[in-house]
DNA sequence: TTAGTTACTGACTGGTCAGTCATTAAACTC
DNA sequence: GAGTTTAATGACTGACCAGTCAGTAACTAA
């Protein structure tokens, strides 16, 4: 309050920066109190905005909840698909790979707040969840799926249930999302979702193998 | 609406089973709807009750939301502790049947909506959050650490860290609940979590040899 | 300087809903 | 079957909040 005031006293116009603000202050508010509870009026505050300029930008409060997600997820699916698409040697190091960038993503974004935020919506706003399972879990699923197959195919793997196996091959991950967003903020000890993720992946691709 | 009325067409009084019904009710459309967009009078029209009867029985809203996870929790953890704690042979099978199950909980009773629901309201309702990660959390994994800290000091496992390694095996259980709590719900296809299960421990204690 | 344009403000409105309570009805008592 | 107790009702109230809009401040072009 006192400090910021300092700083900025009158009011700004600045269009091109405000989208941006404000879906940082909807986020942080949506995944602190959650969706329903949090005022449209907090969510200006902490976007140092009036609750109107919310409205300049964004048609409805929903409309938060829809940007917030579509701009994490992105073209991210699309790039780690490029990457694993076309592959010569064996999968199991590409399979690693992609469980470590999947583990940074969860300890350098904002991923975990809206795993929580897809779960715990998806009902009240079904196209929230039906955007993520489409753009999300039905890309990337798949395309672990194919890289398991071809593993098998190839010899390098014994013959497993590949659709029952990915998701085998994720659930720790998710788990430890939902971990850092749930139940880290209530006091539970907080862990290296990259040592996790190293850990489980020396596991699961020992037990895959011939 | 028209056959429950040729039933009971007049009010009724059965205090001991009202408690029950308005729980049952809550839940369904708890999970439904989400905690907060879920009206009193809904959840009393679903019970077959008026609103004011629900405050017969409970101080508010938030007290149905806690009435249903205790519930829901209970004793099942105690069980299972007491079922593991003293195990003479290999650990391995205890493990399995542990695994097995939680699958056929979540296949069989509320748990996966619950989870759901504790996700979503832990920030809005700590109490909620806090009362899991104490009554759930914080019992489970240890003594799942226990379990596989004596199967590496016996030899049956090979060296791993146990506090990650717990993790990855609950992994896989805790993404078949929501899976089905909230992707089923959008179109996404159902899976035997009891098969998952067996896949996932077939993998997982593969990779835990020696 | 001034006239015009665009960004932003915040008091206000209309609707929603948790929780209350005066009233009614069922069940039990003697 | 009159009197008492306890369960259940639903209209009502007070608080809350998303979304609006008349007004104001900041910037721009002339």
């Amino acid at each position: 309050m006192t400090d910021q005031s300092v700083t900025k006293r009158t009011r700004q116009r600045r269009p091109d920066t405000r989208p941006s603000e404000i879906l940082a202050a909807a986020l942080a508010l949506f995944s602190e109190k959650g969706f329903a509870a949090a005022r449209m009026e907090d969510v200006a505050a902490r976007a140092g905005v009036s609750k109107g300029a919310i409205y300049l930008y964004f048609p409805d409060k929903s409309a938060l909840l829809k940007s917030i997600v579509h701009q994490a997820i992105g073209e991210q699916i699309a790039v780690a698909a490029r990457m694993a698409d076309h592959i010569e040697g064996p999968v199991a190091p590409v399979m690693a790979q992609l469980a470590g960038m999947l583990a940074h993503r969860i300890e350098t974004t904002d991923l975990p707040s809206i795993i929580k935020l897809v779960i715990g919506e998806s009902r009240a706003h079904p196209e929230i969840g039906q955007y993520y399972l489409d753009n999300v879990v039905k890309l990337a699923l798949p395309l672990l799926e194919r890289l398991l197959s071809h593993g098998i195919a190839t010899g390098e793997f014994r013959a497993v249930d590949p659709n029952l196996t990915v998701k085998c091959m994720i659930g720790p991950l998710m788990l430890s999302a939902l971990w850092h967003a749930v139940f880290v903020p209530l006091g539970a000890a907080p862990y290296s979702v990259a040592a996790l993720a190293d850990q489980h992946m020396d596991i699961f691709l020992r037990g895959l193998r011939p």
